[in-house]
DNA sequence: AAATTTGTAGAGTGTTTAGTCAGTCTAATG
DNA sequence: CATTAGACTGACTAAACACTCTACAAATTT
């Protein structure tokens, strides 16, 4: 394994452990098992750390979802793909998910260019327009449609992780949630 | 204004700007326009100052939510007074509502004892475990619909501080939202 | 094989930090 | 008025920190 991917894990675990500012660069380098002078060479500061490793976990998350979502071609169909598909990878991915949200909520977020990090929405973005326009899913902002749909994900899997779940009834949780979801947004078909 | 609480304030705005470990006792002295020393005198170390702000704050939120709810006394009304008072509560305490979410995602969560911070939710509890009883709500684990809840709290506050809407149009929202929350845990009637 | 670039090391540096301490000020009490 | 106790101060300190620098090793190019 290559020492800036050993760097990246050590990171990864002290972060979630001890916050950004509680870890030094000496311990990272040193669980990374890394010369202190290395991480600078592969990062000129801490924060170009901090930040080249939320966009290399957020890539990861963000390829795994758009990788593995297509369960069926209809609209219902891949946003459960990628309801399920999200907290799949949140549930075997525990410190990349809990570094994920420890960054979004910390003053580090704005150091990120929005644009840059939401342009993987758009393809999702884009159905639920055409959900909306074509009287299957409510007539409500897609911002909105999305807050509601990513703060479920997120709950959820603080749910899940707070609680010691079987495989087998975490999956049915996730599906069972992700109907009721469904429920919220879409448009009962007139009878 | 005596200085425990200049000091509170002080600490509010520049942990949300800066970060715990961003923020320097020294610059929030400074800030609190009180000496290094006094911030000491009245928190022995940094981190039970952090604690103690954050049950100050989560205290002050739970205390305006718990005398600002009441609507009507069905359990559908009871829920949504508690809503809607939250997100008010939230959109006129930015700071401190962003300080609750960057501390329950870092690392000083579980400093806290959990149960004391939840025990306000008791009496909500109840009411929803009667409510399932009574067949006015879906027959989910309480844990889950309180997650369910507050994270499109969580989520719907970030989307009304990142976009520029009118009172009316919040407030609207804010409504228009709990609707649909209360569509998705609740039971139709059988007609 | 020589030259050059790239990776790696770890001791060293100047700065910043949380927390201390010795002592002053204020206001209440006897 | 004298005494005392708690609030308050800010200079100080020891430790920790991000980052630098010099040196050498390995790989790559010429």
């Amino acid at each position: 394994m290559d020492k800036r991917t050993q760097i990246f894990e050590a990171a990864l675990k002290l972060f979630v452990e001890f916050g950004f500012h509680g870890t030094p660069t000496s311990k990272i380098a040193q669980e990374a098992g890394v010369a202190n002078g290395t991480l600078f060479h592969y990062f000129p500061t801490k924060d170009d750390l901090i930040i080249a490793l939320f966009k290399d976990t957020k890539g990861k998350m963000n390829n795994y979802v758009a990788d593995n979502s297509v369960i069926e071609n209809s609209l219902k169909g891949i946003l459960k793909g990628q309801y399920l598909s999200a907290l799949y990878w949140a549930m075997d991915n525990k410190l990349e998910f809990r570094f994920i949200e420890q960054f979004k909520t910390s003053p580090y977020l704005t150091k990120i260019v929005s644009e840059e990090m939401e342009k993987h929405l758009n393809p999702l973005i884009e159905m639920l327009q055409k959900g909306v326009i074509d009287r299957i899913i409510k007539d409500l902002p897609i911002d909105l449609l999305l807050t509601i749909i990513s703060s479920q994900i997120y709950g959820l899997n603080n749910y899940l992780v707070n609680n010691d779940f079987s495989k087998a009834k975490q999956h049915q949780i996730i599906s069972d949630t992700f109907d009721l979801l469904w429920e919220m947004i879409s448009l009962k078909a007139v009878e």
